[in-house]
DNA sequence: TATTGACTTAAAGTTTACTTGAACTTGTAT
DNA sequence: ATACAAGTTCAAGTAAACTTTAAGTCAATA
């Protein structure tokens, strides 16, 4: 099967705009076209369900092409890949640890708000809660930052 | 106990000048100052942790700046606030649910990657892979739309 | 044959979230 | 007394990731 621009931005959640600035990126190497338009294969959805998920834990743009670069290079880049995926495996881990600090903060505010609702008034609930100086600080570096460029 | 605009921004793990900007935001209302520096206390950490989850699940600072000016309100606004909080519950349990994809996907990609690295090439691990056109695509939308404006 | 709709490029514009710079104030240490 | 570190405001600058616009191509349908 072949899939239009049109299609493939549908599949992943964005518009025909973004995946031709992807490809601009350099994203999406060897996209077949025909006639001058752009033709995805099922071939080529191994790769878009990675490039899927490396948005989704934030990657920038510039990391991910660093990624395309080494894979088109081939098998002496195998080592680098590995390792890079290593890495995100880390990043990922830490985001979900993150994110379930933040949704057991949001369940004390739903409990927050639903006591004071029914007292009428936040007024009650606030001498019950904590205010000690406690954050919960990203483990990992703020986003991505640069590693000696 | 007080705390200065740098210890604060330390436990946030960001700058002075973004706290600041956070501030002009109106992201932090009811700081006290003295001699116009500003000074933390342990009653704002209450704030400051939520705060700090909003940042984490990337609700755009207009969105927390609502929620803020919903509080400001008053008790008038228990159940809308209540709501919102429901809403970016949610928001992270979609969040994670994402993420562990994601970390399925790189878990593969490891795999991928040893079996290629021991192989020498990776032409004889494609053959194996899936290359079905399924994308993850977000249940909820794409960062957080204007719900009407 | 004419129109329509989906595609194309290239360049400029927008949005968000900071970041930086310049000029100034204040409290503490030498 | 003087310097320095850490704070302040206000304005302008930056980076990333799209988004929009303009002008054009192409295949299929009325």
């Amino acid at each position: 099967m072949s899939y239009s621009i049109k299609q493939v931005a549908d599949m992943m959640g964005v518009t025909t705009a973004t995946i031709r600035y992807y490809d601009d990126e350099g994203l999406l190497p060897n996209i077949k076209r025909i006639n001058g338009r752009r033709v995805f294969e099922d071939e080529d959805f191994k790769w878009l369900r990675v490039l899927n998920c490396m948005k989704k834990i934030n990657m920038p743009i510039k990391k991910i092409r660093e990624y395309v670069e080494l894979a088109k290079q081939g098998d002496s880049t195998l080592e680098q890949r590995y390792n890079l995926i290593l890495e995100q495996k880390v990043v990922i881990k830490n985001q979900i640890e993150e994110l379930n600090m933040c949704l057991q903060e949001f369940e004390y505010k739903e409990w927050y708000y639903q006591t004071a609702i029914k007292a009428g008034t936040e007024k009650v609930v606030e001498n019950i809660t904590s205010n000690s100086p406690t954050l919960e600080v990203d483990k990992v570096p703020k986003k991505y930052k640069e590693e000696g460029k």
